[in-house]
DNA sequence: TATTGTTATACTCTATAACTATA
DNA sequence: TATAGTTATAGAGTATAACAATA
């Protein structure tokens, strides 16, 4: 740590400045916050070579493990607005990955398909997240990985 | 978890849809993802009194543990680019919560300072902030956080 | 030449209100 | 009445290019 600091203290940020963040770098928030978009950065360049944001990808996934499902399920399974998830089906749909079927039950509704395109994609796509979830453990360790999972759970609660 | 997996696996999400998301509920990337969020909306109405989103508060803070800095300094202190804290700096500075004082040594810059204010307000600030951080430790337990910070500082690495 | 602050701009993500067609 | 999908819209947050003043 080349920073430094008056009072000793263990877990700190590392700016470029040299100046003191007492204050944000004692704050687990911060930490989590800085952590969380530090690896989503080296998600989506891992995702560059199928052209999917982050977001489009989990789409797909959730997609691809309950085919059939609608619009409002995928956006609530996802944490998205339903009003939002528009455009992205429009997207996934403009680009041959997904389909809208007319769900013969409810004519308010579509069942979201992957196609056989949607279906190759995803598949690749999941090797990349693969590359990168494994980046992730070797970083944080064997048990490390499994103690993260454990308490970023305890956060959700 | 009220959350049927025809495979038993351990940290999962629990979607209020009950449809699987084995690919996410796995992803420790889409764990950290949710995780941050959650904090980071309990921050955001923590600091709902004082009027400040978190990005302001924590620029605030920074002012305060090195006065007289300037706008480069604080931008690459916070991660933030310089375009992009000048809004900020213009929206706290016309609260009335911090000042620009043209430096001596250098006249292309600006020294930040608080003003008595601003000092007023981020000490109000602090107190909370410190409630929700004690909100965090209570849900991952005494040693829980430390935890958490270092293996969020692997990340970082 | 390089740096500080600045403006303009654009793109993504997110949130709300209101509409339609079905249920 | 309520729900599924949709449109319009607005607000954050973030990124790049270009400029004037100063170093």
């Amino acid at each position: 740590m080349a920073f430094q600091n008056r009072d000793d203290d263990g877990g700190n940020e590392t700016p470029p400045t040299g100046l003191t963040t007492d204050t944000l770098g004692k704050s687990l928030g911060y930490a989590l916050r800085r952590a969380q978009l530090r690896t989503f950065d080296d998600f989506v360049r891992t995702l560059e070579p199928v052209n999917l944001r982050p977001a489009y990808y989990s789409l797909l996934a959730v997609i691809e493990e309950n085919p059939g499902l609608n619009q409002s399920e995928a956006s609530a399974t996802l944490g998205i607005q339903r009003t939002n998830l528009v455009a992205m089906v429009d997207y996934l749909e403009g680009r041959g990955l997904i389909e809208r079927r007319s769900a013969e039950s409810d004519r308010r509704s579509y069942a979201l398909h992957l196609t056989d395109s949607g279906k190759a994609v995803v598949g690749r796509a999941r090797e990349l997240h693969g590359a990168h979830e494994a980046r992730l453990a070797q970083k944080l360790g064997p048990q490390g990985r499994e103690q993260l999972l454990r308490l970023l759970q305890k956060l959700m609660d």
